[in-house]
DNA sequence: CAGATATTCAACCGCATGGTTGAATTATTC
DNA sequence: GAATAATTCAACCATGCGGTTGAATATCTG
C-alpha cells in the first residue's frame, strides 16, 4: 500500500529531526561507536548523549549491545530505508518524472473534475 | 561535503515527524488545497491546523498563496528532496550497493589501513 | 452596511523534549 | 575488596509542541 505504518514514521522521522541525533548516525555509519565515543564531539552531559541514543535506539534507528560495561552501537538501516522510501513517493516532485499512478492523479486534476477521494468542489475558482 | 544545511534539515524532519503534517503532503501531492480543505480529514480545530501548515510552511515544504480571503497551499519540492538526499547517504546500508560518494571514502580508508570493512578499532586496549 | 466565510492571533493547558546534576548500577582492574 | 570506568537513573528545569477556545482580521455576498 502507499502508507507505511505511520506511528514508526513518527519516531523515525523525530528521531533524525535533531542534528546531534543526524551527527550520531553519520558516526555510526563508519562503523561500530560505543555510548561515550557518540557523545564525545558534544559539548553535553554523558546522560544527555544516552538520551538521544535512546531515542534513535527507540526509533529502530540503532541497535545497541552489550559486552562488558560497554554499550556497542550499530546502524540499523530499515527504519532510514523506510524514511527514504516515503520520501521517494514524493520524488516525481523534484524530478519532473511521472510514473502511471502520478500520471492518472494529475490527469484528474487538470480535467478539474471531481475527485475520488475529495470531492469539494463548493470552492469557487478564483 | 556529506552533511547539508543542517538547521534546514531540523525542521524538516520535525515537520515530517508528525502524522497530521505527513498526511496533509500527502494530500498536497494530487493538487493544491486550502486551509480548511487541509483541515477537513482531522478532528482538530482550525487553529490547530493553521499551526501544522505553518509548521509545514516553515520547513518549506509547502507554498502559500493568497487569493481573496482563501489561502491556498501547494506542495514544494525542495526540501523533500534535500530529506532524501541525505538519506540517500545511507542508502548502501540496505542495499549493500556503494554510491559514488562512499567509493570515495572508502578508497581513503583502505588506503590509511588495512581494514577493508567498517571495522575500525583504533588502538583499543583489549 | 450587515452578515457570513476563511483564516489567523492570543492566551492558555498538559505534556514531551533536551538539558543539567548527583547518585546508582555494573564491570573491570589492581 | 576497593577503586575506577562506562553507562543509566532520577529529579529537576526551561522551552516548545499540539491542542483548545474566543476574539480579531480580511474578504466576499446579499
Amino acid at each position: 500500500m502507499v502508507e507505511l505504518f505511520t506511528p514508526q514514521l513518527d519516531t523515525i522521522f523525530h528521531a533524525l529531526g535533531d542534528a546531534t541525533r543526524r551527527h550520531m548516525l553519520s558516526d555510526l555509519a563508519s562503523g561500530e561507536r560505543t555510548v561515550s565515543q557518540l557523545a564525545e564531539p558534544f559539548s553535553i552531559s554523558l546522560a544527555a548523549a544516552s538520551k538521544h541514543i535512546k531515542a534513535l535506539e527507540n526509533a529502530g534507528l540503532i541497535r545497541r549491545e552489550v559486552r562488558g560495561r560497554t554499550h556497542f552501537c550499530r546502524l540499523e538501516p530499515g527504519p532510514l530505508a523506510s524514511a527514504h522510501e516515503w520520501l521517494s513517493h514524493y520524488q516525481r516532485f523534484w524530478t519532473g518524472r511521472l510514473d502511471a499512478l502520478e500520471e492518472l492523479l494529475r490527469r484528474e486534476d487538470t480535467l478539474k473534475s471531481p475527485s475520488p477521494n475529495r470531492d469539494d468542489t463548493k470552492g469557487d475558482d478564483r
